[in-house]
DNA sequence: TCATTAAATTGTT
DNA sequence: AACAATTTAATGA
């Protein structure tokens, strides 16, 4: 597939772009492939890319001082995360990590620039993506703690949907139970114990290494 | 293309 | 955590 191809179903912003804007973004941007586990960005390097996955699963595992995790966000193919470092110029807060096999996208950090510059479009996105993103973080921290297993695996295939969501595209997250267990910081077993009760219920259907998401305000609402 | 085998993922205890 | 069952992927005739 050519790396045109990519961006179009890949990438939500990259239509929005003009010809001539797009030809630049194409010529800059590179794509490396990541064995699962592998580390793409490390703590406390320089951020010089914004990242975009291409393909598969990608955790920002957020920790403390001490180096234990404290919070975690998935990122499923077509989302674009790190702006905040670049914005900033500082260095990075977070691990990246593939969780599975990933082809990550760069796009170096002066055509990210250039795009903030001249292209409104692209500003509207980001600034989408910006609002949504402190959306979840509050509604994590008010969940995180006292919801049963059910209802953490019913946030976390919200946030990995959110990403997503944009018109015409089958809510189906290629993820396995193991993987939903680590973002949810649950056991396997339970989420699966959790996955299944949300199919009785209709919110989801459970297949081979990958959820359905049916209802996605049943979810959002799922136990209040 | 089909059958066989290996690997990955899920279901159960 | 360990094990069995199921699904997918890979291999070769």
């Amino acid at each position: 597939m050519t790396l045109d191809a990519t961006l179009q179903s890949s990438a939500a912003w990259f239509p929005l772009l003009e010809t001539q804007e797009r030809e630049r973004v194409l010529r800059d941007i590179t794509s490396t492939q990541y064995a699962p586990g592998a580390i793409i960005e490390r703590k406390g390097e320089r951020a010089t890319a914004w990242l975009g996955v291409q393909s598969g699963l990608v955790k920002v595992s957020v920790g403390n001082s001490e180096g234990k995790l404290a919070s975690l966000m998935g990122v499923p193919a077509g989302g674009w995360f790190g702006e905040g470092s670049l914005l900033k110029q500082e260095r990075r807060k977070y691990d990246v990590v593939a969780l599975r096999e990933s082809l990550i996208l760069r796009m170096p950090e002066a055509t990210f620039a250039w795009l903030l510059d001249r292209s409104i479009p692209f500003n509207r996105y980001l600034l989408h993506q910006l609002n949504e993103r402190v959306g979840q973080f509050v509604g994590k921290a008010e969940s995180d703690r006292l919801l049963d297993p059910e209802a953490r695996v019913a946030r976390c295939l919200i946030e990995l949907v959110n990403p997503l969501l944009y018109p015409g595209k089958a809510m189906r997250l290629d993820i396995t139970q193991e993987e939903i267990g680590y973002l949810a910081r649950i056991s396997r077993q339970r989420t699966n114990q959790a996955l299944r009760t949300l199919e009785s219920a209709k919110l989801v259907k459970v297949e081979y290494g990958a959820v359905h998401v049916l209802d996605l305000e049943g979810l959002q609402s799922y136990g209040t």
